[in-house]
DNA sequence: AAATATATTGTAACGATTACAACTTTTATA
DNA sequence: TATAAAAGTTGTAATCGTTACAATATATTT
């Protein structure tokens, strides 16, 4: 995913692509890091010195308001954004503290308990020990 | 569940049941509307004028800590708690707020594509509209 | 009863996020 | 192009949920 689409996409959002938001969102494409606002901020401010982290909050907000990124609330007490918007599972590592993606059949949840509720959003979120940390811990 | 039978399962966790910590157990079970520390406070100072609110904060980590309770992160903001500790969903509504349990098959969910990951935790949050509020729309 | 451990309190500090007004850049209008 | 209006960005201060900490109160042990 280059520039040019991520410009694309953002537009496509109604989101005007200034080079601040071009930044950010093709942090969050390429990365799939699953960043707090504070590690967006960190990253990107060497390449974009005058970048202040109120930008950092506006622009997050804005692409959660119009879609393009979702806000994953699996912390306590940091939010953390994802610009892939399909429907995937999220866990995260009680050790290391990443994020990682999982994939999901989601139909196989969305059964019955739930009465007339009219769902507009899924978070499924796992949290444990990742494939790396297990290995650390058997030494 | 009586106040004998919280004192109990305090206890069976290895929380040594103080009056405060029997009311703020007896009221998430009880409840079982997800408070968050302030409006658990702001449910029992009436009752316990000498209630603190760090108190009460001490004593939810305490819970979550020894397993007696577990922490919900569906909203951005604030967290929340509930005393039930079986494997079920949590449904916030958009519009008015609360948070709905619902059953849930487990089993459905994780498979396959986590890889070697150790799930030691899983959090199901859906968000969207209540029956109730949906109703309040289309008037 | 005295000593020790545990629980609770009130206040101050902390950290993530937002509010807001000043400033800069972009877009529209004349 | 010059001017005005709109949109984007910045730095600082404020807000709010939560935690740190030292003082006090209560419970447990000696
Ligand atoms: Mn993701
Ligand atoms: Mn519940
Ligand atoms: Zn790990
Ligand atoms: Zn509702």
């Amino acid at each position: 995913m280059d520039i040019k689409e991520i410009e694309g996409f953002l537009k496509f959002n109604k989101i005007k692509p200034s080079h601040h938001r071009l930044k950010i969102y093709e942090y969050l494409v390429k990365s799939k890091n699953h960043p707090t606002a504070d590690l967006l901020y960190r990253e990107l401010v060497n390449e974009i010195p005058t970048l202040s982290k109120t930008t950092v909050y506006n622009t997050l907000n804005l692409f959660v308001e119009k879609g393009a990124a979702q806000l994953i609330t699996i912390d306590e007490s940091e939010n953390r954004y994802d610009a892939d918007m399909s429907i995937h599972g999220h866990f995260k590592c009680k050790d290391c503290g990443k994020v990682f993606d999982f994939p999901l059949n989601f139909a196989a949840i969305d059964m019955g308990g739930l009465q007339n509720f009219q769902v507009e959003e899924n978070h499924i979120y796992l949290k444990g020990l990742c494939n790396e940390c297990q290995a650390h811990k058997k030494k």
